[in-house]
DNA sequence: CGCCTATGGTCTATACCATAGGCGGTGCCATAGT
């Protein structure tokens, strides 16, 4: 706990700067360990504030603070609250600016007038970007949307996962890493891959105990699709259940749920990344406007939605993750009033998260990388390593950071890269590179497994799903389906030889630690091989897990 | 991994099956062309 007085003066700020009568315990606490000179990584749930945690300790230490921020949508939003209050001036760096808006935002952020700097992590990776902004001095560095460093890095925007060297590059100022969802994987890798450096971490609870939990399982498509269509109708039907979100996982279902829930008279719109820019900032804002009853969304519908009545959050498909499917439920509900929450449930949907997620080792990318950094004594620059190669920009960042972590390639001080075991032949650090990628895609696996296991229990809900992200639910809910029909009360005790977050060693998958301890079963997410559930009658009588340090 | 659609075969005319092939999510950025 950081001394009173310097509380006071956060508290003071916040009310002054940003008119926030009252800080939370939480956002009070993470500040104070920033100021306390702390990296900190804050996981709260949407709506509790999380912008504030960086926006006030800002104004107290010299020097602009960067933020990164997944979406430029997002990062405009987050300007316009600061425009809105009486803080320094905020600025953003991005694609869509003309060269006269850049040249403002430069001279705002060198003459000293604007304290907050908004980008993306595509930015931060060019050299002349980097350069410039490291001579601005930055005091404070913030993560926004942290989950996407551990979802998106690996695969789909790495330049993710290079947010480390940056951070090393800008001399380390203190870093703010914020998210609302991470189970425990999550978290270790934004740790491990900003870098984070003697850091708190500040953890509010999950539980959202208004969510009536559900799940509807289906035998076929036909009877799926009209469950879906009969829940949707009726509770956009009724003023108090609606308006609500009903998530799907392709842009085709998306329009298909649409037209069919319209053809019947819901005020309703689809939205996906395939519709028009302009188009999917209509549905957004009918949306917010009350304008529409429900929208018919795939994931590209989610970060920055702030509408705090959601009465309902459907889901006609599982998604590939709890970590996904918690923060999209998440989003119903925050007024505090009761919210339904349904999973449609098909095994066979699982499917199409297996092939979503199914991203092969770049193995051409990292043969040329490998042998091009061996095969220079100096250092190389990104930019230059990329005019040696024949593949895209995204496959050498994705070579680069898979050979950054099995130690065969490193970055100097000044960003450049190098090959650093001189006795490592170059076809051996690609093969590390590939037992590297593989090992990240057995825990996305599993983790597409323990959403099986959410879909399936018959124990709690709440409790299988707090579970998952670490936190003990002593008894069952009361608000799940499976409470409300009665199974779910022969679960956990949780007394047994292995106790959650225990660690332990199982003889075929290594070291883990216990997530989760019932009385007929264990959860246990393992180093190298993600989530494994085991019987607890075989651990017992195996003695296959034996604790560890 | 599992779905939908197109194709072709069967054996007879309008369907029915089996099989092959294509498809499916999230956003930044840069570049080319109006």
């Amino acid at each position: 706990m950081a001394p009173k007085g310097r509380r006071d003066e956060l508290q003071r700020i916040a009310a002054e700067k940003f008119g926030w009568p009252e800080l939370s315990g939480e956002q009070l606490e993470a500040m104070a360990q920033v100021m306390a000179g702390h990296d900190v990584l804050a996981v709260l749930p949407t709506g509790a504030g999380k912008s504030a945690i960086y926006q006030v300790p800002a104004l107290l230490l010299d020097g602009p603070t960067v933020v990164v921020s997944p979406l430029i949508a997002l990062q405009n939003d987050q300007i316009q609250g600061i425009e809105d209050s009486r803080a320094p001036e905020a600025v953003a760096l991005n694609s869509t600016q003309r060269a006269a808006e850049r040249e403002h935002a430069w001279e705002a952020l060198r003459k000293g007038r604007a304290e907050y700097l908004f980008l993306s992590p595509e930015q931060l990776a060019g050299d002349e970007l980097l350069e410039a902004v490291a001579e601005l001095g930055v005091s404070l560095f913030v993560v926004d949307e942290a989950h996407c460093v551990s979802a998106w890095g690996h695969d789909f925007r790495p330049d993710y996962l290079r947010l480390g060297p940056v951070i090393e590059r800008l001399g380390h100022p203190r870093v703010i890493a914020l998210t609302a969802t991470a189970a425990l994987p999550v978290r270790a890798d934004i740790v491990d891959r900003l870098g984070l450096r003697d850091h708190r971490e500040v953890l509010a609870s999950f539980d959202r105990p208004n969510l009536r939990l559900g799940v509807d399982p289906l035998t076929t498509d036909a009877d799926k699709r009209q469950a879906v269509i009969t829940r949707t109708r009726a509770l956009t039907a009724d003023a108090a259940t609606r308006p609500g979100l009903l998530y799907v996982s392709s842009r085709k279902d998306a329009e298909t749920y649409a037209e069919e829930l319209a053809a019947a008279g819901v005020r309703v719109a689809a939205y996906h990344a395939g519709m028009k820019a302009a188009d999917r900032e209509a549905v957004h804002e009918r949306f917010l406007d009350d304008d529409l009853d429900a929208v018919v969304a795939t994931s590209a519908f989610g970060m920055g939605i702030d509408k705090a009545d959601l009465r309902f959050v459907l889901h006609a498909s599982a998604p590939e993750s709890l970590d996904t499917y918690y923060q999209q439920i998440g989003r119903a509900g925050r007024d505090g009033e009761p919210a339904e929450i349904t999973l449609y449930y098909r095994p066979q949907d699982l499917g199409l998260q297996k092939f979503l997620t199914a991203a092969k080792a770049p193995e051409q990318a990292l043969e040329e990388v490998a042998t091009t950094l061996e095969g220079h004594d100096e250092p190389l620059k990104p930019a230059e390593l990329g005019k040696e190669l024949d593949v895209s920009a995204a496959q050498r960042t994705r070579a680069v950071n898979l050979l950054e972590q099995t130690g065969a390639v490193g970055v100097t001080e000044d960003g450049r890269l190098e090959y650093r075991d001189p006795d490592l032949a170059p076809e051996q650090a690609v093969e590390q590179g590939v037992e590297v990628a593989e090992t990240h895609q057995r825990l996305i696996r599993s983790r597409i497994e323990m959403m099986r296991g959410y879909a399936e229990t018959t124990g709690c809900r709440r409790q299988f799903l707090l579970g998952y992200f670490g936190e003990q639910l002593p008894r069952p809910c009361g608000n799940c389906d499976t409470c409300i029909a009665g199974t779910a009360e022969q679960q956990p005790s949780g007394d047994g030889a292995f106790p959650v977050n225990t660690a332990v060693r199982h003889a075929e998958w290594g070291r883990g630690v216990v997530m989760s301890a019932g009385d007929d079963r264990l959860t246990v997410l393992f180093d190298e091989h993600g989530y494994k559930t085991l019987s607890a009658a075989a651990v017992r009588e195996n003695s296959v897990l034996t604790a560890a340090d």
